[in-house]
DNA sequence: TCAATTTTGTAGTAAAATTACAACTTAAGT
DNA sequence: ACTTAAGTTGTAATTTTACTACAAAATTGA
């Protein structure tokens, strides 16, 4: 639907020419809705006809169809575009970037999170016996956060990097335990034996990972989302922090669950926090 | 500003022919943007100059600049605000909440960046013999995070999230080597004792924290991130997301700047991945 | 290296929007 | 009721903009 992110996803669809205009558009999209076709041809270094044709690619009956989709696109709110980093980008140009794709990749998972399955977890966390954060790589500091997160709660969670430690903590979960397996591809071979242990001692295994994916079909429920791929060298994984903004939406609706009370034993521990601290002054 | 709004209300401004067009493109607006200014003039019943007028009117440069401006009312959603969870909201409100107001959080940050330290920061990381990532509670996780990235450039990095393994490591730390510490508040005493610590001896402390703090006093360099407090109870710290995009863009900046031999060596490790992960079949 | 295919631009054409101006409408003053 | 001036609307010409057909150039594969 959004024509901006069409232009940016389907990059390999355009000519080298059109490519030309696709950046064009994107350095500048507020100029280029103000603009004739000659205009923007000129800016791109193109001729008219390039334009046009670029315009029909994204399936716009014309030039002024595309500016509509454009300017629609704009006001839909979605500023934020997943341009790639490239070789000769100074400080301003990479930092901008990266900000700004990952707002849009959050922008991409939020609309593919599916609420039912969160809904369902959340119910599942607040009942647990036992919490398990548990991944490896880049997933681990996720799980790292999760853990921190929980503890606050003070209920009982743990979290390991280590694979055997890993594996000892699972063979000894019962019914009742939910084991929380973050992989953004699905397929680290010891999560999956993990996952396999767990079901097989009646725990339940939440992964957060891809839905099609050895992991995802190991898990009893597959908290998936959707997000855009690295497609290059430079390119940060911005799936980690979708993944950590939904460590924060499980944290948050466990809260909400636990009603009123129990909010104020958060407060308690935020307090206690206070001693390790220089006072603001 | 939204055009939509100006027609419905300032109705009495147009003349008799006027509000036949007002009425014609109310009715229908779906329609009206996508139809020449001939169509419209048909639909209305009245001839295109009046059309043009009518566009004119509402302080337009003329039809096709109008048709922009209503395409973009049309399209108007919600931008990204920083909306407060609250007691009431279900799995959809506050998961859409939550990605909303760190995608809010993650704009702001985004405009408090100082370009020019970052650049200066990437530098030191570039020259420096060791590079160390200390941080506590949430933002050890960070710490955790940085260690992996920068573990990938295959350069000497460490971590700890133990303040005694913190001490021990800084005490040995010389001339040459950076050490960043994370900590949103500034205000976390143990770290600041590491920063002086690092400073007697020389190394370099860059402090990714708030400016005017503790700890932010005693670093070298300070990397301040403006993030809109969590003001209430529910509101996850997006701190920890603005301070990992900030890692990101450290390490982006590390790689652009050690060139190309040195991404050969990172697909390496990209590849020598594989084999602890299933094939994609 | 040559033929086939794709990509790109030039020049001409068609369509759309705008302008200038004339005709009509309306309302006030005589 | 007639005249006139201001305002409104439409016709026709003009200009601007977008599109099409075709040819040149570039790319690809044999």
């Amino acid at each position: 639907m959004n024509i901006l992110d069409k232009i940016t996803r389907n990059s390999e669809l355009f000519s080298k020419s059109e490519k030309k205009v696709a950046e064009a558009i994107l350095a500048n999209p507020q100029t280029a809705i103000h603009s004739s076709i000659a205009t923007l041809a000129n800016l791109s270094g193109v001729s008219e006809p390039t334009v046009n044709r670029f315009c029909r690619r994204l399936d716009t009956k014309g030039f002024p169809d595309f500016k509509l989709h454009l300017a629609q696109s704009l006001a839909q709110g979605t500023p934020y575009v997943n341009r790639n980093v490239d070789e000769n980008d100074g400080p301003e140009e990479y930092t901008n970037k990266i900000f700004e794709s990952t707002m849009a990749a959050l922008d991409i998972a939020k609309q593919s999170v599916d609420i039912s399955t969160i809904n369902r977890v959340v119910d599942l966390l607040t009942q647990a016996k036992k919490i398990s954060f548990f991944g490896l790589g880049s997933s681990a500091s996720v799980a790292h956060d999760a853990l921190n997160k929980f503890f606050r709660f003070n209920v009982p969670v743990v979290y390991f990097e280590d694979i055997v430690m890993q594996r000892m903590s699972t063979m000894n979960s019962t019914e009742g335990d939910v084991i929380v397996l973050i992989s953004h591809t699905g397929r680290t071979k010891s999560l999956v034996e993990i996952a396999q242990m767990a079901r097989a001692n009646d725990a339940i295994v939440v992964g957060i990972t891809a839905a099609d994916s050895p992991l995802g079909r190991e898990s009893n429920y597959v908290l998936s989302l959707d997000v855009p791929e690295d497609t290059d060298m430079y390119m940060p994984m911005a799936s980690r922090i979708a993944q950590l903004t939904l460590i924060d939406i499980l944290a948050t609706g466990f809260t909400l669950r636990r009603g009123n009370k129990f909010r104020e034993n958060l407060k308690r521990v935020k307090e206690s926090l206070k001693d390790s601290r220089f006072s603001l002054n």
